[in-house]
RNA sequence: GGCCCCAUCGUCUAGUGGUCUAGGACACUAGGUUCUCAUCCUAGAAACCUGGGUUCGAGUCCCAGUGGGGUCACCA
């Protein structure tokens, strides 16, 4: 039986390149039909933050990556949350202590690096799944803490604890870990313990090439979709970053990568996090849409501002037309509200267009799609006017833009009366 | 600096010794469609870090150099 977990820390919120190390242990999990635990790693008293947690589940559902074990979801290899747990640690220090491998000092322990070098072996090694085979000299252990004089178990000695007791086989997580391996894998064997498969993913690199970092770049989840992004879009350019399709598709779906997943095709080099690619996939994203579900989600990113049946008649004037959830309001603002022309981004003959254009909407029969063009047109023929400038002057008399959706239809969304008010506004 | 990891277009990547005069995607440029902007279609420019090996043959294997990154806490 499979079982990976994810360990984050409460100490803000929900981290893009947590989303990244999760999405891997879920599809491995899923594809083979494992358990994916999370763990609260809170042993860090001064830094663990109120509200941390459930921004991290909270970001994690909005992706759609659900998981088996948690705090929130319960277990049979609880409790999840290391502070909760603190006896366990302190028994299993105290035996290494008994046993010589450690000791105290000012209050703390210490693993004993030099004795295993000396007694165990000077190198150790693994076969990390991503990378091959990857060895450190044991002279690179030192002693290090793994009882704080606060009560509280540092991260390499809680993580080796931890993982033993949830059972978990394989242990996918970023490079930075690296190092860390030897000093976890030292305390497997002490313990007499075979430790669980290592896989190391690359980093998410911010444009310097450097690692993403919470000063630097937008690493907070929230922000992503606050900005409009799609969670199935933000997935899938997720997954591509050191990770292809084996027939180089570009746009799928959670299930059809967890389908596919396999550690092998996982590439070692650090991809850039580049939102440019993003931004396309999300329009992607967008225009496949279904517009009854888009609607919802216009809806309800704009918090309700603007009404359902409204957005659904704009809709497909604007899908193509948009990225991000958040360009609808500056697209289709228009609909909904009364704007402030500005005069001076008119045409020299504007007046004479909007005019003769005033004079054959008032006219209009059915005022519908085929009647507005089909009667505009003839003005536009009759009097040789520029059919560019004349639909400008419309658009900018109508939306305030010169860019917007096609002025016919939207006119007619619009209806008469309002089409009409607009125009008379803009020649007064 | 020590240790470790990595190295194909600007960016994400395909490529597991010969079919690579290196393929795709984003971005970019030019054209087409069009009442604007988009969408859509067509075309174009753009890369195997360097030097040694191994081999009949290397983007693909080995070594070195260079470059980039990570890590060296009673943080995780």
């Amino acid at each position: 039986m499979i079982r990976v977990r994810i360990a984050p820390s409460p100490t803000g919120f929900a981290h893009i390149g947590t989303a990244y190390t999760a999405l891997f242990n879920y599809a491995f999990a899923r594809h083979n039909k494992g358990t994916f635990v999370i763990r609260v790693e809170d042993t860090d008293v001064k830094r663990n933050v109120k509200g941390a947690e459930e921004a991290i589940f909270g970001g994690l559902e909005w992706l759609g990556l659900d998981w088996d074990e948690s705090v929130v979801t319960g277990g049979k290899h609880g409790p999840y949350r290391q502070s909760e747990k603190l006896d366990v640690y302190r028994n299993k220090a105290k035996e290494l202590v008994k046993k010589g491998w450690a000791k105290k000092e000012e209050g703390a322990i210490r693993f004993n690096g030099g004795l295993y070098e000396k007694k165990i072996n000077k190198w150790i090694t693994w076969k990390d799944l991503i990378r091959g085979e990857i060895s450190f000299h044991t002279n690179q252990l030192t002693d290090f803490v793994i009882l704080k004089s606060d009560g509280y178990p540092t991260y390499n000695f809680a993580v080796v604890i931890d993982d033993l007791d949830m059972e978990v086989t394989h242990v996918i997580r970023g490079e930075e870990h690296i190092p860390n391996t030897p000093r976890q894998i030292a305390l497997y064997k002490v313990f007499g313990q075979t430790h669980p498969e290592f896989a190391h993913h690359v980093t998410l690199r911010g444009a310097d090439r450097r690692k993403l970092s919470k000063r630097r770049d937008p690493v907070d989840l929230r922000i992503y979709r606050e900005q409009g992004y799609l969670p199935e879009a933000l997935l899938n350019f997720l997954c591509l970053l050191g990770w292809s399709h084996p027939q180089e598709k570009e746009i799928f779906s959670l299930a059809e990568f967890v389908k596919l997943f396999d550690l092998k095709r996982m590439r070692k080099a650090g991809p850039v996090f580049d939102v440019k690619k993003l931004d396309w996939m999300n329009g992607e994203y967008i225009r496949k849409t279904q517009n009854s579900k888009l609607k919802t989600q216009i809806y309800d990113f704009y918090d309700g501002e603007y009404d359902k049946e409204a957005i659904e008649k704009v809709l497909p004037l604007v899908q193509t037309r948009m990225n991000k959830l958040s360009e609808f309001g500056t697209m289709a603002n228009f609909f909904f509200k009364e704007l402030k022309i500005d005069k001076k981004l008119f045409e020299k003959d504007y007046k004479m267009y909007l005019k003769s254009a005033l004079e054959v909407l008032e006219h209009v029969k059915p005022f519908n799609l085929d009647a507005v063009s089909k009667e505009l047109m003839r003005a536009v023929k009759e009097n040789k006017y520029k059919t560019g400038d004349f639909f400008m002057s419309l658009r900018l008399a109508i939306a305030g833009s010169r860019f917007t959706p096609p002025i016919n239809e939207s006119m007619v969304i619009l209806g008469k009366n309002e089409v009409i008010k607009r125009l008379k506004e803009v020649l007064d």
